[in-house]
DNA sequence: CTGAAAGCGCTTACAG
DNA sequence: CTGAAAGCGCTTACAG
């Protein structure tokens, strides 16, 4: 536990002032190339390093991002998204000198006291909000907060808020869009999670997507991913039983595609032969579905990079016009459309 | 961007000194009600939080502790674990006051930069080191700084790491015993990654339970998971091909036992009736398989709390004995064992 | 019981 | 180009 090395002692080996090595740890200021080499052999003879506390608080920043993880709202699949996002976010976060801190909770309760905590005491000079509902209270404590602070997915109801998202319509339009090549015209949807609003972008892209095929999207290939837990069975083969049933569904995200696909083999119903499958978000579990997943990559990697990076401009007093950025998507065609391989020949 | 309230403002505003102040909030030193009461009020109405930095700055503790999150060695089921790990860690560290700081890297450098860059400045008074490998330079690393850490995963051959894990050989009994109870006497194993402790540990206990039950294992019966990426079909069906072939089969973790599953619907191998399948860790995909999986719940928030405790106990000075925690687990049987369950009549 | 002062390790005007 | 000084917001002996 020895101390830790501080500028006074550079400054001692090197027979300078405090001040100067302070200058070229900046790099700002007029120093001789000599006096540089003399601290920056000390520096490094010693192996300094800057005490984080105390340039935090002379300069009135922490250097730290806050990421808030809503789990209240433990919707859809932010769980599964939640490794990759935090090593994009992190890996910028660092690259731009920022460390990140954590905050979490196990109920609503303990999430705005992990948030306030945050927002509190200099701990950090922006936050990025995860895994929000609509209705998420962690959202109206952090407009309150005069934090600068990024959300992941767009909000609906609230365009001021600074956002990063994929382009769900669009998204969803490709899902059609790869269907209709397949030979699919009847294609049902199941919406995701009503407090989502890329649910609603989802279903909206996928309507408009479906009369640019020139098909009217009918009530009856409309289902609803909250109410399916009870009474799947019973729904989903009342759904297939109808008059013409769809040949394909698309399915607001991977953990309700998971879901119904269960479904669909209790009810023997074969995927993609009798009824195709794609789902959102493509997280590592679609991969690992019998048969997979074809899923719309969100790119959530790309999605914590490009809020790190919008939210540092924020930081810095910016207004960046638009407030937020859109994020490129890619469908990944797996068996649950393409049908399974037929196995390689077994000895 | 209002400027935040200092002790100074509240001293003056309750006709005392800052050092007052100061006392009231650590509740230490003799104060009278009195002042104690007007402190408390102006405390309240100028909604003073102490600023982090300052206090980090002298009392030369962070107040943070660090979570290291190795990728690298992206081995087994971390991913699936991480969400309600970092929960867990994050719940323990807030109850105690610390926060949370994260490091991860995208490559092995930059995990090494992200953990050097922790350990310096007094970011953190100690960190929680996850999802390393055995031969993790991170570790070593670890090892070499004076700061406090515990490992989660205890280490084969470096028993004096602080570490939190499960009992993974009585796992592994308890994951024979329960097949044996459903009628199985040849019952395989799929060592898991090898760089983890935790696959050798299992090992053992299934090696041992076996010959509990009066079983000797079979050499026939073992099988590598680092190996089954290619060949699996060839590898799994020459393993149901040998005469008297196991009926059921350990997997070494959720990953590989989703992996088997895969492998065996391909070969058109019914489980469990003719091959049963235990995994291990139950992260929340064990749920989500057709069958879903039967697999050994190992308490990951449970682990997550206690390495927070363990490592607030070394960061105070302590030397704890043992040096390591053992956290309690549970076998979560499903259908990959028990059988799927009749299809509720569908109308 | 309470206050004035020093100091934690750094940065940044201000002199020179 | 370089140094001495003040100050960031807090805590903690030291007086009284």
């Amino acid at each position: 536990m020895k101390r830790p090395v501080t500028i006074r002692q550079v400054a001692r080996r090197a027979r300078v002032a405090p001040s100067t090595v302070s200058r070229v740890l900046s790099d700002e200021g007029r120093i001789s190339e000599e006096t540089r080499r003399r601290v920056r052999r000390a520096l490094a003879e010693l192996d300094y390093y800057p005490n984080s506390a105390a340039r935090g608080l002379v300069n009135g920043a922490s250097g730290r991002l806050g990421i808030m993880l809503s789990r209240t709202a433990a919707y859809g699949d932010s769980h599964a998204l939640l490794p990759e996002l935090l090593r994009g976010i992190g890996s910028r976060a660092a690259r731009s000198g920022y460390d990140l801190l954590l905050a979490s909770g196990e109920s609503m309760l303990e999430e705005l006291s992990s948030l306030d905590r945050l927002l509190q005491g200099k701990r950090v000079d922006g936050v990025v909000l995860f895994g929000s509902g609509e209705d998420d209270p962690l959202l109206d404590r952090l407009e309150e907060s005069s934090l600068p602070f990024v959300r992941i997915g767009r909000h609906q109801f609230r365009e001021r808020v600074p956002s990063v998202d994929t382009d769900n319509r669009l998204a969803a339009r490709e899902a059609v869009r790869h269907l209709a090549e397949l030979g699919h015209a009847r294609i049902g949807f199941v919406l995701g999670p009503r407090g989502l609003t890329s649910s609603w972008d989802r279903l909206e892209g996928y309507e408009q997507a479906l009369r640019e095929i020139g098909v009217e999207p009918a009530e009856m290939w409309l289902l609803e991913g909250d109410g399916l837990s009870f009474g799947a069975l019973r729904t989903l083969s009342l759904f297939l039983g109808q008059p013409n049933p769809p040949t394909a569904l698309i399915v607001g995200d991977d953990r309700l595609g998971i879901f119904v696909l269960r479904t669909l083999v209790e009810l023997r119903v074969p995927v993609p032969e009798r009824l195709a499958l794609v789902a959102f978000n493509s997280s590592s579990i679609a991969d690992w579905t019998i048969p997979s997943l074809t899923s719309l990559d969100v790119g959530i990697d790309q999605i914590g990079t490009a809020s790190v990076d919008l939210l540092l401009r924020l930081c810095e007093g910016e207004a960046p016009t638009p407030r937020s950025r859109i994020v490129p998507h890619r469908l990944v065609a797996r068996e649950s459309t393409l049908g399974v391989k037929p196995p390689a020949s077994a000895p």
